[in-house]
DNA sequence: AATTATATAGAACGACCTTTCTATTTTATC
DNA sequence: GATAAAATAGAAAGGTCGTTCTATATAATT
């Protein structure tokens, strides 16, 4: 097994539990043992907790990207109806319980680290990528739009918690075609 | 000092801290600490940690309740605007970074304890109470506009987190302007 | 085959966690 | 003023935490 093969691990796994039990309610040893690695492997390859935790935080934005950008054609017609719905599916696949980036603000804010910042750095660019796609569509009050869409994701990824993606991606889809037929 | 006088500073300090830090990010040293109150003050009066997280979400609950009731006129004009603006007013006060009740799911799911339940009830009520609003304004379809406003003031509470409330509330009293008009 | 880099298991560290205990002091009730 | 109840400080128990260390084994490179 290469050098690589273990850090993936690591990062599967810590991710996934991560995900499902929080930052602060996983413990090394856990990590560690799902992983079968050995202690020293993970401090191998990351110089701390915090530091696996900065490493997962940027995994997983590049997944959730890539995710986006393979179903939204920014093209389309209706490329912010796409983007909700690919959101949507996001969530269904994963991310059931809450969104991981705005946990990592909640539990890290004030602690003198880098996963703040990486965390509200994934939240700056979806806002920048619906100020895009407004500025594609030739709408004239791109920041506004682009505001509400976000809100509407940030909305849609907690009601899934409560309701599930299913219920909760038809919701937001209605909400989004009211929104985009009636501005400018 | 009364015996409740006590208990009430310990749910106080303990409702600030677990919102300001999480709750596995409190300890109850701190608490006792913060509290001016011995150790065993606080397992006189509570039967465990996980105990006074309950109690805390219970009386922010009721919290919550009081400021939306006391802010809203059911019968008004626009109650659905009424009820976003006084969502936003206690942001703005009361719950700059993030929302308590979906955190305590979030951390306690599937752990054996009441705190999931208390915090799945209140999110119910919410639901609840957009769909009685949805009945006495004669729309017919009650459980769609209520699902919507619901997903509207979750998505303004996780923008608070990343804009502030006052940002956040404008963009999703827009939305619910927006909403209301166009929906039967 | 020899050498160098990685991974291994597992113990040990000090710090912090929740909970319990003890023994003393303060407060309230009669 | 005597008696009972509640609150106190502080230690201790029994865990788990993140991190470091040691000493052995495996794999990769020369």
């Amino acid at each position: 097994m290469s050098r690589s093969k273990k850090k993936d691990t690591l990062l599967e796994v810590a991710e996934q539990l991560f995900y499902e039990h929080g930052f602060r309610g996983v413990g090394l040893k856990q990590i560690i043992s799902e992983a079968n690695v050995a202690t020293m492997t993970l401090y191998n390859h990351f110089s701390s907790k915090d530091n696996l935790v900065e490493e997962v935080l940027k995994q997983r934005e590049e997944r959730y990207w890539s995710y986006l950008d393979s179903h939204v054609e920014m093209d389309s017609d209706s490329p912010f109806i796409l983007a909700v719905e690919a959101h949507g599916r996001w969530l269904k696949e994963q991310s059931y319980k809450g969104d991981m980036f705005l946990r990592a603000i909640e539990d890290y804010a004030g602690t003198d680290n880098e996963i703040e910042n990486i965390a509200r750095g994934h939240k700056a660019k979806l806002l920048t990528y619906f100020q895009l796609l407004a500025q594609r569509k030739g709408k004239d009050n791109e920041l506004n739009l682009a505001n509400q869409f976000t809100l509407l994701l940030e909305g849609t990824t907690s009601m899934t918690t409560l309701i599930g993606a299913e219920k909760a991606t038809e919701y937001s889809i209605a909400m989004a075609r009211t929104i985009v037929q009636h501005t400018s």
